[in-house]
DNA sequence: TTTGGACCGAAAAACGATTTTGGTCTAACG
DNA sequence: CGTTAGACCAAAATCGTTTTTCGGTCCAAA
C-alpha cells in the first residue's frame, strides 16, 4: 500500500462523503460514487470491499473530526467544570452538520443493522472516554471530590446519557434555543454534586 | 350521560385496552373491538367519536394508573432524595408493562401523528410536575439549597430528561440489570448538587 | 338506545412484471 | 501492476395495477 493508493482511496472517500451527506446511504449508489470520483465501479472494489466499508470509513472520518474538534475546544479551558460545559455545548453544534453520523448516534436508525451498531458503539465509547478524561482531570486537580473516583466509568456513562437525554428532550419540542441554558443548568448541578465531599454534606 | 352509559363506555375501553396492548394500534380494528365488547360497530361510534378517541382514552387511563402508582410509591418515603430515587427506580418497572404508552413516551412513534404528540406532551407535563413537587418538597424542608428555587421548572425538566436518557442508554445495550445502580449514581450526584449551598462550594 | 348491514373513499396490501443495485469476474490496455 | 468497461447474477427495490381492508357514515328496524 503506497502513497498513490492512499491518494486514490482518499479521493473515493471524499466524493463518497459528499454524496452520502447529500443523498444519504440509500440514495447514493456505487455507480454515483464511481462517477463522482472519476473512476470505474470496478476500481471502487479494487480499493474497498463493499459499500458498507466505504460508508464506515466515511463516518469514521467524520467521527475523528468531531472528536478532534471537541478535544480542541475542551483544551482551551482550564477547569474540569468548564471543560464539561464546553463539551456539552460544543457537541451538538459540531454534530448537527454531520447528518449521517448524527442519525447513527441518536439511535434513530434501526439498531439491527450491524454496521450501524458498531459505529454507534465506537462513537459512544469515545464520548464516554472523553468525559472520563475530564473527570480524571478534575479529580487530579482536587476539583472533584474523591468519592467520584469510586466508579468513574459509570459516572462518565451516566453523564453522557444525561446530556444526550436533555438534548433529545429539547429537540423533540423544537426548543433548540434553550439548549445552552438547560445544559448549563444540569451541568452546574452535576458539577456541584461532583465537588461535594462526603464531609460537606448537610447533616440531617 | 348516565351510569348505564358509563358502564358501556367502560366495557368498550376495557376490551379495547386488551386488544391494543396485545396487537398494537394498527392491528386492532374497530370490528375487533366491537366483537370483543359484544357490541356492534355502530355502538362504538355511538359512544366514541373515532378509533383515535378510544385509543386516547385507553392510554390516558394507563397514564393515570402509572401516576397513581408512582405517587403512592413516592409517598412511602420521607426525604426528597429518597422520593427522587424511588421515582426513577419505579418508573421503568411500571411503564414497561404498558407497551403502547411506553412507546409513545419514548418518542419512538412518529412524532407527526397528532394524537401521539398530545399524549406524549401530557405524559411529559405530568412527570415534570411530579419531579417539580419533589423538588419543592426538598426546598421546603431545607433539604435542597436555595439556589435551586431560582428555576425549579427547568431543573425538573432537565432531570426528567437526564433520567430518561440514562434509561435509553442502558436499554440500547440491553443492560437493564445495571439500571438501578446507574440511576442511583446519577441521582446521588444530582442530589449532592442540589444540596450544596453556594457557600459550601470549594474555593478555587 | 342498539345495531345489522349497505355503502364509501382512502389507504393499505397483494401481485406480477420490470428495473435497479451491490457485487463478481474477466480480459484488455497502458 | 493498476485500471476499468462491460457482461453477468441474484436479491432487492420499484412500479403500476388490482384487490382488499378499514374507519367512518348512514339508515331503518327492533
Amino acid at each position: 500500500m503506497n502513497e498513490k493508493d492512499e491518494l486514490v482511496r482518499k479521493e473515493i472517500l471524499d466524493e463518497a462523503q459528499k454524496l452520502f451527506r447529500h443523498f444519504g446511504w440509500s440514495k447514493t449508489t456505487m455507480e454515483d460514487i464511481a462517477k463522482a470520483a472519476g473512476k470505474g465501479k470496478s476500481t471502487l472494489y479494487y480499493y474497498y470491499k463493499s459499500k458498507d466499508e466505504i460508508f464506515d470509513e466515511v463516518l469514521t472520518r467524520e467521527m475523528d473530526e468531531v472528536f478532534r474538534k471537541l478535544q480542541e475546544e475542551v483544551n482551551k479551558v482550564q477547569t474540569a467544570e468548564d471543560k464539561m460545559r464546553t463539551l456539552c455545548l460544543t457537541r451538538f453544534n459540531i454534530l448537527k452538520e454531520k447528518a449521517n453520523l448524527y442519525n447513527v448516534i441518536r439511535g434513530d436508525i434501526e439498531a439491527n443493522i450491524p454496521r450501524l451498531r458498531d459505529l454507534h458503539r465506537r462513537y459512544e465509547l469515545r464520548e464516554i472516554s472523553l468525559v472520563r478524561n475530564i473527570l480524571r482531570f478534575g479529580l487530579e486537580r482536587k476539583e472533584f471530590a474523591q468519592y467520584a473516583a469510586d466508579d468513574i466509568d459509570s459516572i462518565a456513562f451516566a453523564m453522557v446519557c444525561a446530556f444526550r437525554g436533555l438534548e433529545v428532550g429539547l429537540l423533540v419540542e423544537n426548543k433548540f434555543a434553550a439548549l445552552e441554558g438547560r445544559m448549563d443548568l444540569i451541568n452546574d448541578i452535576l458539577m456541584r454534586g461532583l465537588k461535594t465531599k462526603n464531609s460537606d454534606l448537610s447533616k440531617e
